[in-house]
DNA sequence: TGTTAACATT
């Protein structure tokens, strides 16, 4: 229907409003509503306002409120919703603010919508206080005024707070229970979501977990990398028939990419049917191919993207470009960072560089990643100088790795990895002065290496190791098995690399300090607890240091097993004594 | 003549 040359009345005007803006088509109901000759009512407002704000047209919505203001309509207690909605996205606490004495002004600060709507946008702008504060006057509340506020004090950090006015609560639905398990979630908190998950289970009410509830579960999982607890909220959401949502679908490859299964994640991927591939899908893949350094197939799915004509964005580039870098793809890496902008209309951004410095620093190119960062249009941040420092470390430059390391200790004082892997490098040329100074540096700013950590996931259970620990019930056992270890390995070539060790104590002592690294100790208790050809996967707090990299190709082979281990960066497959990674991570 | 709450990709 062609819209041109229509002069509605107010009526069939007000009708075709609501129907498009019903609809999502936001710039055809603003065609008509602008059209409109006479009176607008607040019921036209309204029906406008939904649709903008139900469809992302955040400021389009705040635009209208203010029209209707200036024209003298009184909003009324449908309007609030929609108009506080916009100022919490927008995180505008302060139009938010005048919205509310709007409210109070028109006496609608009592109404249940109006009320839930005002905590709501509080909470959205942090301002926790206000909206309990509001919450504690509302003279009626329900179910979705307790659940904004619970959700609130998730989103605050503050846990016990929602806990206990969970279970304060004396009717709870489902998105009461998904905002616990997903504050559970996103403060770190995995094992209490699925606790929560399972009581809710349990309670077997009338409360069904749907497609918003997975997702809250699912980062927990990728986050601890449980794959036997991802397998099981997988078959979960098939059983309750999210196999054809494109949301579950697609955050299930993240799960899986991340729990170390690309298999499952592509198998997931591939499950999608095209409309449903959309752009996160793709960058999803394209991702989990970066991380565990299949360079090639994140290019090809790259251009599969292509192909399918869908639109890349900087994410795309960001996970394309990693991915050639851990792979050592210089040259396909640097075409594609260098067309980005011409062929494919992305611009580049800081992280953009960041891949491109990583990428020529661990091929050893490090003037030409030198001067790619003196010709970025942007400030270099510490992603930019720290992967200099880094390719600075494993090619042994110090003249350049000085210059990032300056950079990097205005840009993050606190951030103790930069000393130590300066004063490495300084230990290694032994200039001992300048690895005292350092040295005190770090005593003096009280800086501690962050501990590092490891974990692998038995049975369903995680089992946590600390280097040098001693507290896990199989411990003697396990250090038994790593006694033995440098003998055997030794046997088959491996020297052990002592150089990142940065105490300053004999060189049998380093040894033994390698020995009882937490990935060695995971890895030994895996061997220990698995049918022998199991795959083993471990997952580390921080980077995988290079001797227990070097040892674990040598474990692969003796043991004849897959290991697969997730560091703070990438994934590492070990299989017959070599790495997916070819060395260069 | 319609309104509120939970949500994934670097």
């Amino acid at each position: 229907m062609t819209l041109q040359g229509l002069q509605p009345n107010a009526y069939v005007a007000a009708k075709m409003v609501a129907m498009y803006a019903s609809h999502g088509d936001i710039d055809s109901a603003l065609f008509v509503f602008n059209r409109i000759d006479g009176e607008r009512s607040s019921l036209l407002y309204n029906s406008i306002l939904r649709g903008c704000a139900k469809n992302g047209y955040t400021e389009k919505t705040l635009e209208m409120y203010y029209d209707m203001n200036s024209i003298g309509l009184r909003p009324d207690n449908f309007t609030f919703p929609f108009v506080l909605k916009c100022c919490a996205e927008l995180l505008r606490v302060g139009i938010g603010k005048c919205v509310h004495g709007q409210s109070l002004r028109v006496g609608l600060e009592c109404d249940l919508y109006v009320g839930t709507s005002l905590i709501d946008m509080y909470v959205k702008c942090g301002e926790i206080l206000e909206a309990s504060k509001l919450f504690d006057e509302m003279p009626v509340r329900d179910v979705s005024s307790w659940n904004a506020l619970i959700a609130g004090y998730m989103k605050n950090g503050v846990v016990g707070v929602a806990e206990d006015l969970f279970r304060r609560m004396s009717t709870r639905n489902i998105v009461s229970w998904t905002a616990m398990i997903s504050g559970y979630t996103q403060n770190g908190l995995g094992d209490r979501a699925f606790d929560l998950f399972e009581e809710m289970q349990r309670e077997g009410s009338e409360v069904k977990p749907n497609w918003v509830t997975i997702m809250s579960l699912l980062p927990a999982c990728a986050h601890a990398a449980a794959l036997e607890q991802g397998r099981r909220i997988h078959s979960y959401a098939s059983w309750i028939g999210l196999d054809s949502n494109s949301y579950v679908q697609t955050a299930l490859v993240s799960m899986y990419a991340k729990c170390g299964s690309l298999v499952d994640a592509r198998s997931c991927f591939d499950r999608l049917c095209v409309k449903d591939k959309g752009l996160v899908a793709w960058n999803t893949m394209i991702t989990a191919y970066a991380s565990h350094g299949l360079g090639m197939e994140a290019v090809w799915t790259f251009e599969d993207m292509i192909r399918f004509r869908v639109q890349p964005d900087f994410i795309s580039f960001t996970g394309l470009l990693s991915g050639c870098s851990h792979s050592g793809l210089v040259d396909i890496g640097l075409k594609y960072f260098n067309c980005m902008n011409s062929v494919y209309f992305v611009e580049p951004r800081v992280e953009h560089y960041a891949c491109v410095v990583d990428l020529l620093g661990r091929a050893g190119r490090l003037v030409e990643a030198k001067e790619l960062i003196d010709r970025m249009p942007m400030q270099p941040g510490p992603s930019i100088w720290g992967a200099l420092l880094a390719a600075c470390r494993t090619y042994r430059n110090l003249e350049i790795g000085e210059i990032a390391a300056k950079q990097l200790f205005v840009l993050e004082p606190e951030n103790s990895g930069n000393y130590v892997l300066l004063s490495n490098m300084y230990a290694e040329v032994g200039r001992w002065e300048e690895v005292d100074s350092l040295r005190v540096i770090l005593k003096d700013q009280g800086m501690k290496k962050s501990p590092g950590c490891s974990w692998t996931e038995i049975n369903g259970k995680a089992h946590l190791f600390h280097g040098g620990d001693t507290y896990h019930p199989q411990a003697k056992e396990i250090y038994m098995l790593l006694e033995d270890l440098p003998k055997k390995i030794k046997a088959v070539g491996y020297v052990p690399d002592t150089s990142f060790v940065l105490h300053d104590v004999s060189e049998e002592e380093k040894e033994h300090n390698l020995t009882t690294h937490s990935e060695k100790l995971a890895i030994a208790f895996g061997l220990l607890n698995t049918y022998p050809g199991t795959v083993l996967r471990v997952t580390k707090n921080l980077r995988i240091c290079i001797d227990c990299h070097t040892a674990t190709k040598y474990i692969s082979r003796i043991y004849d097993r897959e290991i697969i281990v997730r560091d703070v960066n990438r994934f590492h497959h070990f299989k017959d004594g070599s790495c997916s990674c070819g060395d260069y991570w």
